[in-house]
Parts: C-alpha cells; structure tokens; sequence
DNA sequence: CTGTTAGCGCTTTCAT
DNA sequence: ATGAAAGCGCTAACAG
C-alpha cells in the first residue's frame, strides 16, 4: 500500500527545522546556506519527499506554470490541421524550454472560467468560435495575446494578410481570367456553399476578410470583376468541405481558369479533383493556396502558395506572452510559386 | 482599472449569508432549497461573481478536472504526427463531453513530479522517451492507463501488434521473395542505421518487437529468411528519418522486392522514393504499411496497411481512465490491401 | 540565517 | 436548511 504523501509540514517535524526552512530550501535558494540546503535536499529525498505540493504553490502563489492554448475550434479538429498543429509545435518548443505546461483549450468551450484562476495567461490562436470566450479573455486580468486575430486591448501576432494575398493573387490572375474563389469561414453557415449577397461574419479584420479584400485589390487592379457568386464560403479548412467546394467550381460554367483559395487544404483537394477530371494544371486552371504547409510542396505539380511560419508565430506568440510584451508583432510572408501557375 | 476578484467570503458578506451556503449553492444543489439556490445564484451573477476560485477548489478537493496526456515524445514531435493526433482527437472528444481539460505533457520532461499534485490522472500514449517518467507514473498514486505499450499494474489499450504485423506479412510475402523491414525504434540509435547486430532496445513487450515478431514469424512460415542487415532501425516515424531508409533500402544489392514498414508514413516516403527512381510498384516493389493514416488511402498506387483505429483508440483510453477501469483492452485491426502489393 | 505566524479561497463536518 | 470553524499544504512577511 501507498503511504500517504509527506507534507512540508510532516518533513520539518522530521527533520526538527522549521517548515520556512524546507519551503526555502527547494524555493529560495539564497535564503539559507548551500552547504545547509544540500543536506536538506538530501534528506528529503532519502524520507522520500519529493517537495512542495503544487496544488497548494498555486493557490498560494497564483501561479501554476501552466499557459492555456484556447483554439478557434475543437481541439479534435485543430490537432488534425497542418496550419494549426505546426503553430502548436512552435508554442510547445518555448513552453516546455520555460517549463511551462500546455493546456489545450477548445474554442467551442462554454466558457473560460474553469481555468481562468488557475492558468498563467492565454493564448488564443484564431478567433474561438464561441465568441464568448473573446469577452471573457478581455474580462480576466491575466496575460494574454491573440493570434491570427484581434482582441481590444491585447497584444497580438499576425501576418499581413490583405498584402499576402494582394501578392499572390496578383502573380496569379491575368486579365481576361475568369476568377473564383474558394474562401474559408466567410459567413455564418455551416456548410460549403456561394457566398452571394450573405452578410460577411467576423470582423473586418479576420484573417478571411483580409485575404479577401487582397485577393479583390488585386484583382480589380487587372480588371477582372468576381461576383459574390464566384466566392465560396467553406466552413472550416477540412478536406471534405474543401472537396465540395472544388466540385462545386469545376462543374460551374463557365468554368473559372483560376482559382484563389484561402488554405493551402483546399487548394490540394481542388488541384486533386481538378487531376482527376482530366484537366490539366495550369493551363486549364490555375490554382494558388496559402500558408505553405509541407505537403502543398511534395504534390506533382507542386502547389503556388503563400508561405508563412507557423512554427515561428508559435514561438513569438508564446515568448511574447511570457514577457509580457505588449507590442503587436507582424511577421513576414513569402510567396512561393509553383507549378499550379 | 480591474477591481479585485471577489472571493467567496466577500459575497457571503454582501449577501449577508454563510460561507457554506454560496459553496453550496454552487456546488451542492441538494444542501439548500431551489429557490434559494437561484436566489443566490441570481445575485452572485449581478455583483459579477463567477463562482469559487478553482485554484483554491483544487487544493481543497484534491481534483482539477485536468488529465495529463503522457506523450512517447515531444509535443512538437507529436502534434506533427498523423497517429498520435489522430490519437488525441479520440482522447480530447471524451474529455471535453466530461468537462476534462487536456494537458499535454512531453514524454522528454525531466519528471512528472511538476503536475503530479494537481493532475487528475495520466494518460500514457507510447513508452515515454525518458524511462524515469514510467517509474514516477506507477510509483504515484492517480489514476493512470497505458496506450500502444505496458506498465506494470496499469490498464492498458492495444492492439495484438504480433498478429497484425503477421497478417500483413502473410499477404505480403511469397516464398522467394527478397524481403527488408524498415523499423521503428528498434535499437538504441538516433539515426537511421541497419540492425546488424545492435541489442534491440525496449522490452520484449514494445509494439515494434510485437511487429518484428510478426514479420518473422510469416517470412519463416514461408521459407524467407531474413539478415539483420536487411533490417532498418528508424529512431522516429519522421519523413526525414524514413527517406534516408528508402533511398538506403532501395540503392542496396540485390534490392529487396518486397518492404515491410512499421508506420504509413514510412511506407509512403519508401512509395515516393520507389517511384521518383523509376521502379513500378507493386511489379518491382511490394510495400506494406502499418496504422492506417488517410494520407495512405489519398495516395495513388494507395497503400496496403494495417488499419487501427486511432481515434477509437482515444476515447477508450479516456474513458477506462475517468471509470477507472482496471482492464486491459484489446482493440482490433483490420487489413487493408490497397495498389502496393 | 532561521523560526513564527497569518493567510491564499475554499469545502465540509458538526452543531444548531 | 443553515452557520461556525477547522483545515487542504504551502509561502512570505516579519521578528529574532
């Protein structure tokens, strides 16, 4: 049978010193002596104490060392996307460098408060798809910073969207070319379908309407029109609504010649069905992805993307976060052109 | 400016009733009447009362509600992974329905003893790169399962990797053939390297000593006897790793015709390799893979494999550990024999 | 450098 | 059905 653990008390009654005694030996190092604190350490682990209780250091200190990671979705759907998975190994690389815990938070969750005073600080990658959570990270006082979206107030990381995707489109379409676009959480609906007039969710600065508004400048700047029933709206960036989607387009008529898509997903299903009707890429279709996951460049033809660190906005959200920086970070982007223009 | 939090006592003062009660009300809905309960509650909601403090509750009742997910490696590593985050989906469905927040914890972390205190239990998915956090886990008193490897007087989940590995080299192999293995964290290595004769490393029970067994087992019901050079070791099921195996397997004389791989992924970058060389697969090459990944359908020719069920996987380590269910589970497989053979 | 002590915020007997 | 009080295990002033 387990004994029952030993308490900081129990061990100084042991150990005939004083319990500030123990508690600064494994906390306060400059508090006592070296030569004092070996020995104490020493003892302890021959009585088999292991040191400090950490459900009671939290209470007490109010802090547990452990960051939240509150998600846009499901943490079922997010461990499953490429994007989202490599920005997870970024934060997971400075945490466990800090000795931080990680703490996956749902975006779907009612609320945040059953973590909230026991955590260290948030980090809120995309915009959780209860928005009530947002309101909630702004109510509470701890730390924290918001990715791929803006709260009021905190800081934030994210990449210029509108530009990145003015730049891709802008290698993309020629004019004359007759445009779609495959857009990813444009309106409130939870299937695949055409935008047309749906009131655009989010706010003006989500990512989607970012791109958009990019995609759209760069565009008109050739003088190619896409009306709104040439936009699509996809739910999330999964593989079977990409895939709807993608039938979707290549059954229209006319059929488009080119294809601006919002993730690097949808642009691999659309390239894969496209294949399999027996188009050829590029020249009957043009296709451009965005965020440059690493299978959009093992695929033959490899895919025409915008290439953005997911690691390194892991990284940056996560030390900023740590440092309590209050500065909004911007990160650079880079256009890779493949074989699908 | 954010006032302070307010704590129970504070609202039990206001309210001008005892402590015990507001606890109750949130808490213990038996210990008071419903109206009163939603009195309080009601009042508790205006003057912005959330509830107890949960690091506090945590102290106190000795449970947080967080369940640690012991991953084999780093989270980086793991997230980036196709299995394990198949895994985790299965894992992070069951936690969210019970109100469980998931902690993940890297199987490269010095101890355990960091969440030991506030943790609810461990999840264990694959033997723990650092042996010391598998001592720590039986050696601690909560609830605790293994997945995918066994601990002493822990449940675990399974499959019969023997079998499995046995029924896909069954199809695979023909008396005659020339076969290679391509391993998984067979020895004690952190490169690619062949066997030789370096010790295997884990015990006899490491899922990749079940499915070596299995191999050999078929190989030798059919008269193929195979080398330890015809072994490869690969520290991890990374494509970088495997390449190097592939193209190492595949520049050997006389070359192998047939390849059994202990992960999809392996299989795949072996796929590839074959392909970008020429060779026709399965006429000059049959592969055979092993989890069961989508990608492995997606591809054309699509891979031979062995399905398990990551996802279900998941949820019955999830769920065994919140029953606290002390049996052993067994999952099944199933073969799927695809353009590879 | 060491010991005493007052909480961190809550839950839960045990009386009432 | 409610209230008073004793801790859960620890840390950080403060005094010595």
């Amino acid at each position: 049978m387990k004994k029952d653990k030993l308490t900081l008390k129990d061990v100084a009654l042991r150990l005939g010193v004083s319990t500030a005694t123990i508690s600064n030996a494994f906390n306060r190092p400059d508090q006592l002596s070296a030569a004092r604190r070996e020995d104490i350490l020493a003892q302890c682990e021959k009585i088999g104490y292991t040191g400090p209780n950490k459900a009671a250091q939290i209470l007490r200190k109010g802090r547990s060392n452990i960051v939240a990671l509150v998600l846009a979705d499901s943490i079922a759907y997010t461990v499953s996307d490429p994007v989202a998975s490599t920005f997870i190994k970024g934060v997971s690389k400075v945490l466990q460098q800090q000795g931080k815990h990680l703490l996956l938070y749902a975006g779907d969750s009612a609320s945040i408060l059953d973590v909230v005073d026991f955590v260290d600080g948030f980090i809120c990658y995309g915009a959780p798809k209860n928005h009530k959570l947002a309101q909630e990270i702004v109510q509470q006082s701890k730390p924290a910073i918001t990715v791929d979206f803006n709260i009021e107030g905190l800081p934030s990381v994210n990449i210029d969207n509108e530009q990145a995707a003015y730049e891709i489109a802008n290698q993309a379409v020629k004019g004359g070319d007759h445009v779609a676009i495959l857009g990813l959480r444009l309106i409130d609906s939870p299937t695949t379908c055409r935008v047309y007039d749906s009131p655009l969710i989010g706010s003006d600065s989500s990512i989607s309407h970012r791109r958009l508004d990019g995609y759209l400048r760069a565009c008109s700047e050739k003088g190619v029109n896409i009306d709104s029933d040439w936009i699509w709206h996809i739910p999330e960036s999964d593989r079977n609504f990409a895939k709807q989607a993608a039938k979707e387009v290549l059954h229209s008529h006319p059929r488009p010649n080119t294809v601006l898509c919002m993730s690097d997903i949808i642009a691999l299903e659309l390239l894969q069905c496209a294949l399999t009707e027996g188009l050829e890429v590029p020249q009957d279709l043009k296709i451009t992805g965005f965020d440059g996951i690493e299978e959009a460049e093992r695929t033959r033809p490899n895919l025409s993307t915008v290439c953005q660190s997911s690691v390194q906005k892991g990284e940056i959200a996560a030390t900023a976060l740590l440092d309590a920086t209050q500065d909004d970070t911007l990160l650079s982007f880079e256009l890779k052109l493949g074989e699908t223009l």
